[in-house]
RNA sequence: GGCGGCGUAGCUCAGCUGGUUAGAGCAGCGGAAUCAUAAUCCGCGGGUCGUCGGUUCGAGUCCGACCGCCGCUACCA
């Protein structure tokens, strides 16, 4: 069973999550949940990073320790990947003793294998002493900090640890390049070998008067900047540096935003071939969540709080929503207009519909029992003769598990779907009922233990993208199986033949349209 | 400024290495059916394929210019 490690970004302790952090987390989710499903070791790794400087503020504002601020943010964000379902092996905090281990750790290791990759050197910035921070670019207004226009910046020199990322270029440039180390979708990959072939600049790695971070190793008067810690806690999950760590090592997949490529892409493989640890085998950097085609800013007022957006049809319905029509890879946008589109379009009418009238049918016609059909196998028995959705089955699974394997999670989606719709369109050129009217017995069988077979193969589709939808569905059939246990390899021979189908709810229920 | 991407039916988008009447889903309109959440199924799409010019027997599909959006170029998690 290969082991597949894959993990998000993690996110920063200054504020509630939005759709943007929700859909990384929906979108990994469900890979992860494809990879279980495909038979896959998995271990999934989510997180929080709560070093650094505007932690300090945030906390000072708030009037509590950092401590206590990242604790409650962590706490937050932890309880909103729960309602979303997130099904994460792990969950790391950069303020855990075990990530200070491995970031000293790979730091040392660094050290042990490349003395020469980390030196020290002048870093001259502006500073500005009500940040205490080093302001550079757009925090730079009319040479004042944005956030203290009436304080003067200091032109200020802090000796700190480098990095010398610059000696890494072309390792990096050709894994990247030879797919060794792949980075998708294609456009951010070009990108990032744009950058690359463009050159790179040595960095800073450490800060000075930064209290709220990891001591540098050597030289506990500065800490490890926050990007450099930050980017660790991949490593420290996995246990680094206690024998075993190489057990998940190296990551299978970081899903990341398209907006942190630089860091994952080039300077985290450069951390790592510098301590002699193996890169990343991909990274896949998604597209962001939009609000009427305009960015989501936080300080603009995001247009629509990630709570009212679980609460408006449930998490299974957002978690639909983001993939397929958000998309996992461009920028997408989120209306509520487009939200009610697709609820009511998928999920209410093509799935849910189609789950209600099959099993309906079966109860109707069959006291609740799901015939045996011409295949008379037992549950998880051969296949008998395939009939027309055995075969749409096949070809909409193949295309499923293509996209899906390619993190094209939209398409997966599609096809999940178009299996939905062609079981609808069979209904209606069987049309069972008619069956039942001419007693046509034999036939009338083979259709519903048809639907029964597609609705089973369809919770089994529909799990990596509505967890809990697909649970209930799957239950429905009073499962020798747990779900957890099914393998999409089983999919052609999954049959419900002869088990007692409970009563089908309204999966996706349709508000009412308020009167105007 | 540098590099790159996009601009195709009301909406979201497919259209690979150029070749018969430019496609899908959704929405809309018409019809059928009644198992079902008034759900489903069938039928209906003349849209200058951003603009102009070029290459070619032939171009959304290649080249150039232009217009309009957008992304990456920050030691901003």
């Amino acid at each position: 069973m290969p082991k597949f490690y894959i993990t998000t970004a993690i996110d920063y302790s200054n504020g509630d999550p939005h759709l943007g952090h929700a859909l990384e987390k929906i979108g990994a989710d469900c890979i992860a949940r494809y990879r279980r499903l495909a038979g896959d070791a998995v271990h999934f790794l989510m997180g929080m990073d709560e070093h650094s400087q505007s932690v300090i503020q945030a906390a000072a504002a708030a009037g509590v320790t950092p401590q206590a601020w990242v604790d409650r943010m962590a706490s937050s964000f932890a309880d909103y990947w729960r309602r979303l379902q997130c099904s994460n092996d792990d969950w790391i905090r950069t303020t855990e003793p075990r990530h200070a281990r491995a970031v000293t750790a790979l730091l040392e290791r660094i050290r042990a294998r490349h003395p020469d990759d980390l030196f020290e050197a002048e870093y001259a910035g502006l500073y500005c002493t009500g940040c205490e921070e080093f302001k550079t670019g757009a925090q730079i207004v009319d040479g004042h900090c944005i956030e203290h226009p009436t304080l003067t910046l200091i032109p200020t020199k802090e000796r700190n640890h480098f990095f010398r990322l610059s000696g890494y270029r072309d390792a990096v440039l050709e894994r990247i390049r030879s797919g060794v180390l792949a980075v998708e979708p294609e456009i951010r990959r070009n990108e990032v070998v744009r950058l690359l072939e463009a050159g790179l600049q040595d960095i800073s790695i450490s800060r000075q008067r930064q209290p709220w971070g990891i001591p540098f190793p050597g030289d506990p008067q500065q800490t490890v900047y926050v990007w450099f810690d930050a980017l660790i806690n991949y490593l420290s999950a996995t246990g680094f540096p206690d024998a075993g760590y190489d057990r998940l090592w190296p990551a299978d997949l970081h899903v990341i935003g398209k907006g942190i490529t630089r860091f994952h892409c080039i300077i985290w493989p450069a951390m790592l071939l510098a301590a002699e640890l193996p890169p990343p085998r991909a990274v896949w950097a998604h597209g962001y969540v939009q609000w009427s085609g305009a960015k989501m800013s936080k300080t603009a007022g995001t247009a629509v709080s990630l709570g009212e957006a679980i609460d408006h049809y449930g998490a299974d319905a957002l978690r639909y929503f983001l993939l397929r029509e958000v998309g996992f890879a461009n920028d997408g946008d989120f209306t509520w207009e487009r939200f009610d589109a697709r609820y009511t379009a998928d999920l209410a009418n093509t799935l849910g519909n189609l789950v209600k009238r099959s099993l309906d049918m079966i109860h109707s016609y069959r006291a609740g029992t799901v015939p045996k059909g011409e295949r008379g196998a037992g549950p998880l028995g051969p296949p008998g003769p395939p009939g027309p959705l055995d075969d749409a089955a096949r070809v909409c699974s193949a295309a499923y598990q293509k996209a899906m394997d390619a993190c094209r999670l939209e398409e997966g989606a599609v096809q999940w779907m178009e299996l939905a719709g062609r079981a609808n369109r069979y209904i209606q050129e069987t049309a069972p009922w008619e069956l039942k009217k001419a007693g046509k017995d034999a036939e009338l069988d083979t259709v519903l233990a048809s639907l029964a077979r597609t609705v089973a193969r369809l919770a089994v589709l529909a799990h990596p993208f509505v967890p809990t939808t697909s649970e209930t569905i799957w239950g429905l059939f009073g499962p020798p199986a747990p779900l957890a246990q099914v393998r999409l390899a089983h999919l052609s021979d999954l049959d419900v033949g002869g088990r007692a189908v409970a009563k089908p709810p309204i999966l996706f229920p349709k508000p009412r349209l308020a009167p105007a």
